[in-house]
DNA sequence: GACATATCTAAAGCC
DNA sequence: TAGATATGTC
């Protein structure tokens, strides 16, 4: 009778089904986790008669939140009223609302990683504080983790006892707090922790919010934080409509806080809890399904359940031990093209490489390149992380909001305009005693005056261009207020005089960031609306993903294995599988990080629809330094009968590569010298001295050879830089600083 | 202030 | 090795 839920396996049914009290989903690799979540929602929705309007559904992702979005409104239609949505964007919803009562102007601004250390950077310059000591990662992920265990600065102070480190980091803690309270600016924690906050705060809104969502989903729950557990629990508490769908085995994100103890103990926290397990996979083979569980059932920690598939085995995983890290390369994409001549079927995109740090991607680089193979690698640098996008993102948020002291900061001298430190010091000073924005302090006599006339004229322009902006930008179309920035603040320009393939990639983002523009605009006017600078601004605070993997381009695939979770492919290669790089080296000494790394392991091997490759390789070049290696305990774990390959980690391996995994800590004068800067000491002794190349030596054309990179040709003069083309880099690269050349 | 050179360091990346 | 950042030089 219900005809769209006929296509559920029986525990999907019951999962889907089961709408009032706490429920556990534990949804295993390729169980069809997705679609038993939106169909309980059209359940709910359909045959429940529950009003969208009391539904909220929350991802991680906005990939996983859009995806939820479109099939919900493909079963049920229309689904206003919904939440469907990041933990981010709900609590930044919520806190537009009714975040007054924390002391933020509605209009607070979000801060991303990139404001965040810069404001970080500025603390420590003030107090003059030792960069290394207190590098703003480091401080900022004290400042990460002490919110989301919800210890403010002063509880930290004593928390940590009187260590003078601490006691430092305190301070900026304290300091940092200040600021974004001072720029009504709240960080990606903040917006969790404040809505937390809130609710314990205020139960006149707690109820608000607990009456509206009387039912409530959490995707992806072996993910989530302290924080958002605590979030979740306040707003089900008042009627236990909560269901958690996640994996324990596929929680690879501890080390960014996600809290595994969640989903372990989920029934302790949620009385009367219903427990469903996802355990039919239909994704991958049995060989397959079989190997990732003989890997995953030696961890220790973990809800006992077990993957099984109707499928054929299939054929068994196949591994090779290279002679080296380009033999390993060559390897996968011989296998490739060896694939695709069996199995006409078969195109680029059906494979995927899946490798634990991304430098590993490099040798399948040149050696695809080498072959004329198509390929794209997925990179951990987001679009809007990207320099460019970020400076121009910064423009914008300048002009729509022009007190944004930490967004002048960061363009003021972008593009060089002659505008340097000793400027920005001087614009600062003003700046705090007259209490203005760094903006409106540029301008006064007292800042101008003592200014050289060509960093006063760039000041005044660069004042000028934005203040009339400022005052424009309600008449203007975002787009143009984009446009105009490109250009008068002659970004552009200055990428252009740089003719090099990295500018050219970086003007291509910046077009690509105006067709998001566009889109927004479009997607505004079809809702009857104009798109302000400012609600611009707003949408892309807690956006991130212009680039993701995109299937239908006709090309290998290249990325983590952190970033293949939720991906599916019909050939999955795993290389690098060795002692150091996978488990990687900072986890070997802790059982917890293997199980870690192991569930990543799982996580990999289980993106494999048909085939699986695991390769490893002799020796390795790390660091530019080769080295031998040894096969990664994770091959050992695999049950050999689901195996085959010329795997020769049953003989004795002679650890020879141990002693770099163990770094030696070596003390000189009481300074300490780190063993790569020692290898690099013995190395730099022995090289051969420079020859060095003055610009005035060769013109274009010329052929010069270099100590490291050999035979290449000078392309250009300009400044005092040689740019040279090798031959080994083909067409891709370029080099500079070419002190050691020598013309041929 | 801008560019050149030296030095240091190296995991994964959601919002 | 290669990128990011600190330091040195013009």
């Amino acid at each position: 009778m219900i005809d769209y839920l006929s296509k559920l396996n029986k525990q999907q049914y019951e999962a889907a089904t089961t709408i009032e009290g706490p429920l556990l989903i534990l949804a295993g690799a390729g169980s069809g986790k997705t679609g038993t979540m939106t169909h309980r929602i059209a359940y709910m929705v359909k045959d429940c008669n529950i009003s969208p309007y009391s539904i909220l559904a929350v991802t991680f992702t906005n990939k996983a939140a859009k995806e939820m979005r479109e099939r919900v409104e493909n079963l049920v239609g229309n689904i206003q009223g919904m939440w469907i949505q990041t933990f981010h964007s709900c609590c930044l919803r919520i806190l537009r609302m009714d975040g007054d009562r924390l002391g933020y102007g509605n209009n607070f601004v979000v801060y991303d990683p990139v404001d965040q250390k810069s404001i970080v950077k500025n603390l420590c310059k003030e107090r003059n504080l030792d960069e290394k000591r207190f590098a703003p990662a480091y401080v900022l992920s004290e400042i990460s983790k002490a919110k989301e265990a919800e210890i403010s600065p002063e509880a930290y102070a004593r928390r940590k006892g009187g260590l003078e480190q601490f006691q430092v980091i305190y301070q900026l803690y304290d300091a940092y707090e200040k600021q974004l309270k001072k720029n009504n600016a709240m960080d990606f924690d903040d917006l969790i922790l404040n809505t937390v906050r809130l609710f314990e705060m205020d139960e006149e809104v707690l109820l608000k919010y607990q009456n509206r969502f009387k039912y409530i989903m959490v995707d992806e729950y072996q993910d989530t934080n302290m924080l958002q557990y605590k979030l979740i629990k306040m707003l089900g508490e008042a009627h236990g409509n909560v269901c958690v769908v996640g994996d324990d085995d596929q929680s690879i994100y501890q080390w960014r806080g996600a809290d595994i103890r969640n989903i372990l103990e989920f029934e302790k926290d949620f009385k009367g809890a219903k427990v469903v397990k996802l355990e039919e996979n239909y994704r991958s083979t049995g060989n397959i399904i079989a190997a990732a569980h003989s890997v995953i059932s030696r961890n220790t920690q973990r809800k006992d359940k077990k993957l099984w598939t109707r499928a054929e085995d299939g054929e068994k995983i196949e591994y090779y031990r290279a002679e080296s890290d380009y033999d390993e390369a060559r390897y996968v994409a011989d296998k490739i093209k060896e694939l695709m001549r069996k199995n006409e079927s078969l195109k680029y995109s059906d494979f995927a490489i899946l490798y634990r740090t991304n430098v590993q991607s490099r040798r399948f680089e040149e050696c695809f390149g080498k072959k004329g193979m198509p390929y794209q690698v997925l990179s951990g640098l987001r679009f809007f992380d990207r320099k460019e996008i970020k400076d121009l993102m910064c423009y914008m948020r300048l002009v729509d909001n022009p007190k944004d002291d930490v967004s002048l900061l960061r363009v003021i001298n972008e593009p060089k305009r002659g505008v340097g430190a000793k400027t920005v010091e001087s614009i600062q000073a003003v700046a705090k005693t007259t209490e203005m924005s760094m903006l409106e302090a540029m301008t006064l006599p007292e800042v101008m005056d003592g200014l050289s006339a060509k960093a006063s004229q760039a000041v005044g322009e660069f004042a000028a261009l934005i203040n009339s902006l400022a005052i424009e930008k309600d008449n203007m179309s975002v787009a143009d207020v984009y446009d105009t920035l490109l250009v008068r603040s002659g970004y552009v320009k200055a990428l252009e005089e740089q003719d090099t393939v990295e500018n050219e990639s970086r003007i291509e983002n910046l077009l690509e960031f105006k067709s998001v523009i566009e889109e927004k605009a479009k997607d505004a006017e079809n809702a009857g609306e104009v798109l302000t600078l400012a609600s611009f601004m707003e949408s892309l605070a807690l956006v991130a993903d212009v680039d993701n993997h995109n299937p239908d381009e006709e090309a290998v695939v290249l990325m983590t294995m952190h970033s293949a979770k939720g991906l599916e492919f019909p050939v999955v290669f795993m290389p690098g599988m060795e002692t150091g790089i996978f488990p990687s080296y900072r986890s070997i000494d802790r059982e917890d990080g293997i199980e870690e790394e192991r569930r990543l392991c799982y996580v990999g091997m289980t993106r494999a629809k048909q085939r699986l490759f695991m390769t490893s390789a002799e020796t390795r070049m790390l660091y530019g330094k080769t080295d031998f290696t040894t096969e990664s305990q994770f091959l050992k774990e695999i049950d050999r009968k689901y195996m085959t390959g010329n795997a020769v980690y049953e003989k004795k391996n002679q650890g020879m590569s141990q002693a770099r995994y163990s770094p030696v800590t070596t003390y000189s004068k009481g300074t300490y010298v780190s063993p790569i800067a020692q290898l690099e000491a013995v190395r730099k002794a022995a090289a051969p001295p420079k020859e060095t190349l003055a610009k005035s030596d060769v013109q274009p054309g010329d052929l010069v050879e270099h100590v490291k990179f050999g035979k290449g040709t000078v392309i250009e003069l300009k400044g005092n830089i040689v740019t040279v083309m090798f031959e080994e880099f083909g067409v891709k690269k370029m080099a500079r600083d070419m002190a050691p050349l020598k013309k041929l």
